[in-house]
DNA sequence: TACCATATTATGGCCTACCAAGATTATGCA
DNA sequence: TGCATAATCTTGGTAGGCCATAATATGGTA
């Protein structure tokens, strides 16, 4: 009652993770970073061990990963690391391309100068990591430039969705930004999407918000294939 | 090994769900179907009672049915079932559109006589399950006739991804169909999707496709301001 | 030696029982 | 009546065990 009356403004926000929770983020990260390949077999009890959970925790924790697209079970074998295929990836960066341009329109048609200002925050921080060759932090603030692109126009369902299929696209885009010319090529695309919203042309911000992705996706292609990019 | 030699042709489709399967599909069907209503409680013992299982099955369907959306896990008082607000149901059919609208496009540029008669067949079912008024069998055969847009392109993710949203909006869905002239309206409009894709139309067959779940989207926003629609 | 049938092991699916902690409700006393 | 304390409910989490199946090892026989 009391704390109702104060209002929930100050409330601490509560670092209780639950122990799933931990799990949960360990073994995506786990999984998001190298340490389980592709294919790698994930034993129940191997990673209680690991973890230092119960069994409990573990099986929620891969089923979870398994609605995530990250983890594949096998029947009668057990879950193993899912791998994604060329043409699953392709589907992937389609479907961004759709929703993040969709998202780009409506930013555009918002006519909010504080959205174009906030993305070209994001693209400053892409373009300092890309400077400082820091890797994570590019992968880091493109998701927050994207993020920034869905919530200003309240489309949080949407970008659950792109987050969602993104993890499983991870190590592709590691591999697309440490392409030759991406650091530049990368925030120039970006930049254009910037404008089109500053100019209140959603069509133009979806045009290329899609060409982005499209790029993005035929480099990955390209990788997947084994061989460099023409670029 | 003779097994093998002989071909998987004629194996038999494992009915051999697991127990954690079949749980998971009926506490599913029991929220879809009003069993359980928005907001209530999911007591993790009761549903054990409930579907004659452990709390070890209970608590991965839980979560499961957490990942999809249906449930929602209050921090210290435990799951219940999701509720939809206005715009969230909006974000969704938003996406819906895009999406559809996408799948509508590439069937379009296909080219391929096909997928117009197979997407035919489809509408065809369902006129005739509005004409029988069958409400179960058109929400069935309108499932169909979006999985036939996604599958003849072979966008299987997005098709999932369709699916996983169309669960959390399927009693607005059964509301919708039911509305004054949507008997009509509903494959008129599919039927224009139809169409242009047979045209080779690919724009035409977006701007359809986006237009039948907006005009759906509509309904559902009407039918959830407690009034039905001025149609 | 080659081969087949039988243990053994590894592992997932599933269960019971238990404890701790937080929230809620009941209870009893001043 | 009002408040503090106790009982209860429920989830988070643990431990350990049972069973079925698949893979692997083992050993005996032709």
């Amino acid at each position: 009652m009391t704390d109702d009356a104060h209002g929930t403004a100050i409330r601490v926000e509560r670092p209780a993770k639950t122990l799933r929770e931990l799990a949960l983020d360990k073994v995506r990260e786990a999984i998001l970073n190298g340490y389980f390949r592709p294919g790698d077999r994930l034993v129940e009890r191997d990673l209680c061990a690991q973890l230092g959970v119960s069994r409990t925790i573990v099986r929620e924790v891969l089923r979870h990963l398994e609605s995530e697209g990250l983890v594949a079970n096998l029947p009668n074998k057990g879950p193993i690391v899912a791998q994604l295929n060329h043409d699953e990836a392709k589907q992937i960066y389609e479907i961004r391309g759709a929703l993040e341009g969709m998202a780009a329109r409506l930013c555009a048609e918002q006519r909010n100068p504080a959205i174009a200002d906030a993305l070209d925050k994001s693209l400053e921080d892409i373009r300092n990591s890309y400077r400082d060759k820091d890797m994570a932090g590019v992968l880091a603030h493109t998701s927050s430039f994207y993020q920034t692109l869905f919530s200003m126009v309240d489309r949080h369902i949407a970008w659950g969705v792109v987050n969602l299929l993104t993890v499983r696209i991870n190590h592709l885009r590691s591999m697309t930004i440490k392409t030759q010319n991406r650091d530049v090529q990368g925030p120039v695309q970006m930049a254009r999407i910037v404008d089109a919203i500053r100019r209140g042309d959603g069509e133009g911000a979806y045009q290329a918000a899609m060409q982005h992705v499209a790029s993005a996706s035929a480099i990955a292609q390209a990788v997947l294939s084994g061989r460099q990019p023409i670029d």
